[in-house]
RNA sequence: CGGGAUGUAGCUCAGCUUGGUAGAGCACCUGCUUUGGGAGCAGGGGGUCGCAGGUUCAAAUCCUGUCAUCCCGACCA
């Protein structure tokens, strides 16, 4: 491809909509332009890094056994209303109707509509296992799209279905996937990490996520350095450990005038005690109906395992003003010792403490000295709050690392829950009636183009690994008037692409200033700079993207030499980056 | 959905407080010079100031409504 050709409209200023290095790298290098709040244009450059994740990803989903096809965008409500997740979606649902009045959506997963598939299709043992894929637009009408590609309402994902005829097989498919996407992701580049995940409202019982390490990242991730544990925050088991040494004698529950005092801190500095002391009284509406979540003052509860324990379909921090209104307390001053009816759910530490401090259900007052099963019984005793850094790993006991991740697939177990709620039923090899056993499988094909982003760029801008960059080399004559310059570089672009490099050549007649950043910003893998100098002494300027080293070498079998580079990185696209901090 | 902010040229923004008929830089077009890290000079084109009402002799500017976008939170296979 030539520049002078190419639609790459670069921006040489931020757009002000930017905030995230993969959002504004995207945009100023010419890659996608915004159509609407998380909507978006792939320009020319951005579609070919787009085919580039597909292809590797067919790649790896066929070597796993998978067949490709593609499933409707728009989708009848029926199968919708059969799963009961009509209801269920809500407003993240595009919905939509056709001229007869007949409802429909713009699919934001396709389980239902595959699952239909499956049922209407498949009546045998003999025609399972299947596994069938898709690499699709899918649509989420989110609260707030932000982050530019990371999270959009019109995204580009590959999902893969399993269908097994028991659990036996659906957990081979599970590791058919697992080793797919340790294979998918390893080849784009990209630094990751599975972790166990919560399934979410997907359902299901068990899953992974696949995560992209980049500061930018949503999500929270712990791993041990010593074992291969790793996991999501949200999951992460705690390990119940006892409350500093303090008075062993229970003493009798005394009530404080704390005025004002609302928050842990603020009870905690007034009274003089350590927050590892006090109980935190947080409440929630599961379902409608007020519970409250008791953890230690330093802690923090993770809303996950809390909404796990409690077993609610809706869970969320209740209303400062409704809990003043149910309770008759503000707040800051909720304790667990004559709460009357709301559900106390205590976090494992909680029953450890001796002579706590907590709020007494009355303004400006806290109570101290508050024993747990003296003074008041949780309904139940769980793991409620959230794993730091530095915790002991629950397999192993080392140390545990935080890292941030953006999570660019996931694999979940499904079981039977599709295939009983639509009815995908087989006969088994004694003519008896089963349910398919499912599993699926995504990989957000747009977000990984950005997460590749977020972990790999500099102020200069992006910096493509090869196997996903979407030309993989750049030839910049420096002077094209110079007509022994142009010659030179042509000559280069006929061997490359000769050789099936994928090039582009920098004919503009630009000054090489401009050319050099906009190679920069645009992130090609393998700079190529033919000069006066260069020419003169039969050499071109040869500069890897990710290095600040810049060397001649010989003009003589060059485009030779660029394929096996090219080659060479491919099959090894993480050695390339040896020098990138990581883990 | 709650809180905050912003909509003026393709992009970044000034002008708004104190109403008087629209500006800068970059980008674009033309010419000359320049040519290994976003060049210089000269000339030129481009905006119903988000939209709709209202106040006023007069509105980018004041008022009301509305739409859009961004940030924080809530939410999130």
């Amino acid at each position: 491809m030539r520049a002078s050709e190419l639609f790459t409209p670069t921006l040489r200023e931020t757009p002000a909509e930017a905030e995230i290095a993969s959002h504004r790298l995207l945009l100023r290098a010419g890659f996608i332009r915004k159509a609407a709040a998380g909507i978006y244009t792939f320009l020319p450059l951005g579609w070919r890094v787009i085919h580039k994740i597909e292809g590797i990803v067919r790649e790896e989903m066929d070597r796993a056994g998978g067949q490709e096809l593609l499933l409707p965008i728009i989708q009848p409500a029926e199968v919708w209303q059969e799963s009961g997740r009509w209801e269920l979606y809500g407003e993240e649902m595009f919905r939509l109707k056709d001229r007869h009045g007949r409802p429909f959506c713009l699919g934001p997963t396709h389980e239902e509509i595959i699952t239909a598939l499956v049922r209407a299709e498949v009546n045998s043992y003999k025609q399972l296992p299947l596994l069938l894929y898709q690499i699709q637009n899918k649509y989420r009408d989110e609260r707030r799209p932000r982050f530019g590609l990371l999270r959009g309402r019109e995204f580009i994902m590959k999902d893969l279905y399993s269908f097994d005829r028991d659990e036996a097989g659906l957990q081979e498919s599970y590791n058919k996937m697992y080793v797919a996407y340790s294979n998918v992701f390893r080849r784009c580049g990209l630094k990751f990490r599975a972790v166990e995940a919560d399934t979410g409202a997907i359902g299901g019982n068990f899953s992974h996520e696949f995560m992209v390490l980049a500061d930018a990242g949503e999500a929270l991730v712990l791993f041990c350095r010593c074992c291969d544990y790793a996991a999501n925050v949200e999951i992460a088991p705690a390990s119940p450990r006892p409350a500093p040494a303090g008075d062993d004698q229970p003493l009798e529950l005394g009530k404080v005038h704390t005025p004002g005092r609302r928050t842990v801190e603020e009870v905690c500095s007034y009274l003089g005690v350590d927050p590892r002391r006090l109980i935190k009284t947080i409440l929630y509406e599961a379902d409608g109906q007020l519970v409250a979540a008791l953890v230690r003052g330093d802690r923090e509860l993770n809303e996950v395992k809390l909404q796990k324990v409690v077993e609610a379909a809706r869970l969320n921090l209740a209303d400062p003003d409704r809990v003043e209104e149910a309770l008759g307390v503000p707040v800051g001053f909720v304790g667990p010792v004559g709460l009357g009816s709301v559900p106390l759910y205590a976090d494992l530490e909680i029953p450890y403490l001796v002579n706590g401090v907590a709020g007494a259900n009355e303004k400006d007052y806290h109570y101290v000295n508050v024993n747990p099963g003296r003074d008041f019984v949780p309904l139940k005793v769980a793991d409620l709050r959230q794993v730091v850094a530095e915790e002991p790993c629950p397999q192993c006991g080392a140390p545990l690392e935080e890292a941030r991740g953006i999570e660019v697939g996931q694999i979940f177990k499904l079981g039977t829950k599709y295939s009983l709620a639509l009815g995908a039923l087989y006969k088994d090899d004694r003519g008896e009636e089963r349910p398919i056993v499912m599993g699926c499988y995504g990989i957000g094909i747009s977000r990984t183009m950005a997460a590749a982003v977020e972990q790999h760029h500099d102020e200069h801008g992006i910096i493509w690994p090869v196997s996903i960059a979407p030309y993989q080399v750049v030839i910049i004559p420096a002077a094209v008037r110079d007509t022994a310059q142009r010659e030179e570089a042509e000559k280069i672009y006929a061997q490359l692409r000769a050789e099936g490099v994928e090039v582009v050549l920098d004919d503009r007649d630009e000054r090489a200033g401009v050319k050099f950043v906009e190679a920069d910003l645009i992130g090609y893998p393998l700079r190529l700079t033919v000069g006066k100098k260069t020419v003169a002494q039969g050499t071109v300027d040869w500069k890897w993207r990710w290095s600040t080293e810049e060397r001649a070498v010989p003009r003589e079998g060059l485009a030779r030499r660029v394929k096996e580079a090219i080659n060479a990185a491919l099959q090894e696209p993480g050695g390339f980056y040896r020098g990138f901090p990581g883990i």
